[in-house]
DNA sequence: CCGTGGAATGAAACATGTTCTAGGGGTGTA
DNA sequence: TACACCCCTAGAACATGTTTCATTCCACGG
């Protein structure tokens, strides 16, 4: 828990927090949580244990930094295929449901970063706020459709409680109280809510 | 992680339960998370270390058990002083303003729970239903006012989104992100979204 | 070419959650 | 009373996250 610079695009660059980054992701995807044993990332990435700790302050932080990897495909997702749907509405539930897809694909992997996430550690603020930036602007990037305005100040506090919302389900997904089906239904429940009564556009 | 009973009402019958209980309230109070060493639990509470694993599947799951000691607070505070919104809405903020005062009244007891709760442990997640289903039953009931009409199917939704903004910025809180009023303030937002345009009762 | 400083390494040490074991003590029953 | 059963206890044992240390390696400036 002592001071450690921060991967971030960094991730993209430095060799070794590379490396650990992607056992860490092996490892995960198999056994989840708890197969990440930091002993076994140092070694299946080649790196001593406190090379580890050198890019990563600690067994979460390692984990949230998945996010980071997560970004990027999400990005080349959209950019691949843009939502479709016809209201802002619908494209809404679409990139929530898109999220959720990619997050819950590998589903060990998906829990033990969510987990990682919840742990509320302090010193993961610093990564968690810039990812939660990066999906903000993905977000708005992606519901944006060709010829309506730009996202206003209202939707973007509507957009705030969507976030978390899908992150209590996730985090409910997580402690397998749910299947991913259902967190993405609960979104969109509560988007229809909040676009309400009143059309949306 | 082996088979085990679960406190509920349980411990309020079960003494060793409850001296536990009391004794992991007193460390995290003043430490934290990390400061709830089971050992010192243990002896804090005078029974052995295997006693404590007896009554709680793991760390996370004694810390989560605080939760049903905090509703009890809550059930007394909510039959003290009713809350006096005019209308639904208002009750309902103010609702979850009590509720976040609460938890947060002692920070680091309160950290450490919602951290266990996050955690998504499966083992956790009967207790954490069985919480869920009190809390709503209990706001449920406090927000209902004098001459009006049961909770509707929607105002259920919306409390249920609600619900999952609530534990979002708590587990936001957790990391430090900001404070408990900053929390209210993001849950009465939602809420005014929720019920929107279309005025309240 | 040589020396220096910062980083990586391997291994040990520590802290703590979790599990296991052997034995003790009480309670109800034959 | 003697026995059987169950819970409790004390403590060891184990697994793993985290820290520390001495050593080695490497790149770079002189």
């Amino acid at each position: 828990m002592t001071a450690v610079p921060l991967p971030g695009e960094l991730t993209l660059v430095d060799d070794r927090a590379r490396r650990i980054l992607d056992a860490a992701v092996r490892l995960a995807e198999t056994g989840g949580f708890s197969a990440v044993r930091l002993r076994d990332v140092a070694q299946a990435s080649g790196v001593a244990l406190g090379t580890v700790y050198k890019r990563f302050r600690s067994k979460e932080d390692l984990l949230v930094g998945v996010l980071s990897l997560e970004l990027v495909a999400l990005r080349e997702r959209f950019a691949a295929e843009p939502l479709q749907g016809a209201t802002r509405l619908e494209r809404l539930v679409q990139c929530f449901a898109a999220l959720t897809e990619t997050l819950c694909a590998r589903p060990h992997l998906g829990r033990a970063v969510i987990r990682s996430a919840a742990t509320g550690e302090n010193a993961l603020a610093e990564r968690l706020q810039r990812f939660h930036t990066a999906l903000m602007e993905l977000i708005v990037g992606a519901i944006r459709g060709r010829e309506d305005g730009p996202v206003s100040a209202i939707e973007l506090e509507r957009l705030t409680v969507l976030e978390d919302v899908w992150f209590s389900r996730l985090v409910g997904w997580t402690g397998e109280l749910y299947g991913p089906e259902l967190v993405v239904e609960q979104v969109a429940r509560a988007a229809r809510l909040l676009y309400g009564a009143e059309g949306d556009v």
